[in-house]
DNA sequence: CCACATTACTTGCAAAACGCAAGTGAAAAA
DNA sequence: TTTTTCACTTGCGTTTTGCAAGTAATGTGG
């Protein structure tokens, strides 16, 4: 569990509130979904995502959820230009957050992608499980 | 499933992404919340949270929220200066999506209220259960 | 019945966040 | 060695947020 830096200070101690105030805008997660799911690792491959994130915006997410150790950077081994990102064990713990996320709107609103939304209906943990499995042994991605 | 109203264009078919833009914000989610989890049905309980939003944000987020179809409005029967607000279904099957929140930054992050964390930890079902029951008879009150 | 209180807002304005377009520097590829 | 790729930063206009004050409708006490 992290201390709150200096000039932090949260509204109130409601757990629900902690993370409205960490994940509450409209990038945050979908650049989880996007290390989560797609396994992305790098800025241009967020970048290049289907919902259009602006670049400085992206920057500063990263930068956000680095600070509140929910991803990590790596540098990448064959390329000095490279910066890899992966998900921390807190950012992987919110797969369940995800999950139910997708599931509301997948049962409440007009979306795509039905085929996840009816996996993750069918057997929500056997999906958990594997989400965690993957990032378990390092890579994130799928075998 | 409601339809998108004329100037409305998602960024994406994406279940997450589409919770995420009717959603992630700051404040809706506390909105629920207080509903949810404390029976507050009206603007001045809202108001009187912990977290303090203000007047004009806290009148736009019901609005927004009842456009959704998360929440309804209802005149209060005995007093012609109130207005009831109250889940609808679609807000009730936010319930798993906050328990889900709360269990983690109630595990990542430093927060109060822990013994709602424990609950909801211990028998998640049993939780969820009890919040639709209480919804399912109407009131949204605790017995 | 009349003054005052309460409820649910709206309005005005300043500050912060957002988003687009363009630019930068370091490393790799051609 | 020139060009391309990658991960950003900067500038600037627009939108959202948040504080303070105001308003209209309804209810209450004397």
């Amino acid at each position: 569990m992290r201390k709150l830096t200096a000039g932090e200070k949260r509204r109130s101690g409601c757990p629900l509130n902690a993370s409205v105030e960490i994940l509450g805008d409209r990038w945050s997660l979908l650049i989880i979904r996007d290390m989560m799911l797609r396994g992305f690792r790098t800025y241009k491959e967020f970048l290049g995502s289907y919902e259009q994130i602006a670049t400085n915006i992206l920057a500063d997410r990263l930068r956000n959820l680095e600070k509140h150790g929910i991803i990590a950077t790596e540098e990448d081994p064959s390329d000095g230009r490279k910066v890899n990102y992966v998900l921390t064990k807190k950012g992987i713990d919110l797969a369940p957050v995800l999950t139910e996320m997708v599931l509301w709107a997948g049962g409440h609103e007009k979306t795509e992608n039905q085929a996840l939304v009816q996996l993750m209906r069918k057997d929500k943990e056997a999906f958990l499980a594997e989400i965690r499995a993957r990032w378990e042994n390092g890579s994130g991605k799928k075998k």
